[in-house]
DNA sequence: GTCTATACGCTGATAGAC
DNA sequence: GTCTATCAGCGTATAGAC
């Protein structure tokens, strides 16, 4: 279930109230042109609560990066979790987050287009992180089941993920004004004409 | 010629001397960690040049982002100006930007690493810049001519220079340990395999 | 636990001497 | 043109009442 967006549970709690109006105010601003005070108008409570809930601004910064790399990661389970080749595994993913770009795209924004490094202390870049590093695995399990051709791992994965990465980069920053699950089909029979392999002209795998 | 990388003309004119600087800065500690008197000391200037140069923070951050573009347009348009094929010409792009990455890395940084609409105002995306527009003319020529495989023009561009851009990420993020150039052909071998058109097994088109 | 009022450092920017 | 000294405002964080 998505943490931040989902139905207020009536008096919706503190805490997520908070980390709503930052996440809004963070994506839409940038982190450093947002005040502490400008959270605490935007979340209707007061200064000493975000205080002594987050402990100040980068207290609210690592609590969402936090939860939402949870929720991401939980995003790859599901579908690693499902019986699929490892090929749909990618384009799934794919999909889901061309879904969240358009139904949720403050998560997908702090997620992909913000530099963490710059404003969370001592945090590896976004890329190292656990979902993923799970994504670079199972493109790793492609190629050595013969799905995928081989490659680096490293080049594989960019190949595979840098059209959708790049497409969720232009939308979000207002280059491109269909949703882009309108683009997915087109992305995928692009991309994958290059990574599976082809079958040699007069010679059969079956 | 790179303008701020260039063999210093004995006293190393002042605007250059504080851009390099500011650049430097900027690109290790994030634009907003950045103070005046940080460039100043770094540069070796004082207060007051600065702002009669540059007319504040900002104001160096525009004049960056203006000639780096610069110098990529420039970039790109000597490529164009080759005797190459469109896919030639896409490759060579890829190569210098990987080159670039290892020699000048700060220079990229700046241009794809940063978001600036964060910290100028009322700029656009950098993907809407002219060097971005002549390489997605480019890739549209390509599909024009039959070299590449017709998409939608944006999904094109997004396929044949997304593992690119990905590698750069990750490399200026310390997740890649060599150098990219070394990473140029197998990359260019796995983006193209689907962007070319295939010749069909048994027919032949030459 | 929640709030308001306040403190204080830092930063961008300026004024005016040389 | 270059520099130093100084300002004014903002933004983080805290203290202490309720």
């Amino acid at each position: 279930m998505p943490y931040l967006s989902r139905p207020e549970p009536d008096p919706k709690p503190m805490d997520c109230r908070i980390l709503t109006a930052a996440l809004k105010l963070f994506v839409n601003q940038g982190y450093h042109n947002v005040s502490v005070h400008d959270v605490q108008k935007q979340a209707d409570v007061s200064i000493g609560s975000i205080y002594k809930h987050f402990g100040g601004k980068e207290g609210m910064a690592k609590a969402l990066h936090e939860r939402l790399l949870v929720e991401m990661n939980e995003m790859v389970d599901s579908v690693i979790a499902q019986d699929l080749t490892i090929i749909e595994q990618c384009n799934r993913i794919i999909e889901l987050l061309f879904e969240y770009t358009e139904t949720r795209c403050e998560i997908i924004a702090f997620i992909l287009h913000a530099n963490h490094t710059e404003f969370i202390s001592d945090e590896p870049p976004i890329c190292s992180a656990e979902p993923f590093q799970k994504i670079r695995d199972m493109v790793q399990r492609g190629m050595d089941t013969g799905e995928i051709q081989a490659y680096d791992c490293l080049i594989a994965a960019s190949v595979i993920f840098g059209g959708a990465f790049r497409l969720i980069h232009m939308r979000l920053d207002g280059l491109i004004d269909r949703p882009l699950p309108e683009l997915y089909e087109q992305l995928i029979d692009a991309t994958w004409r290059g990574m599976k392999i082809q079958v040699e002209p007069g010679v059969s795998n079956k």
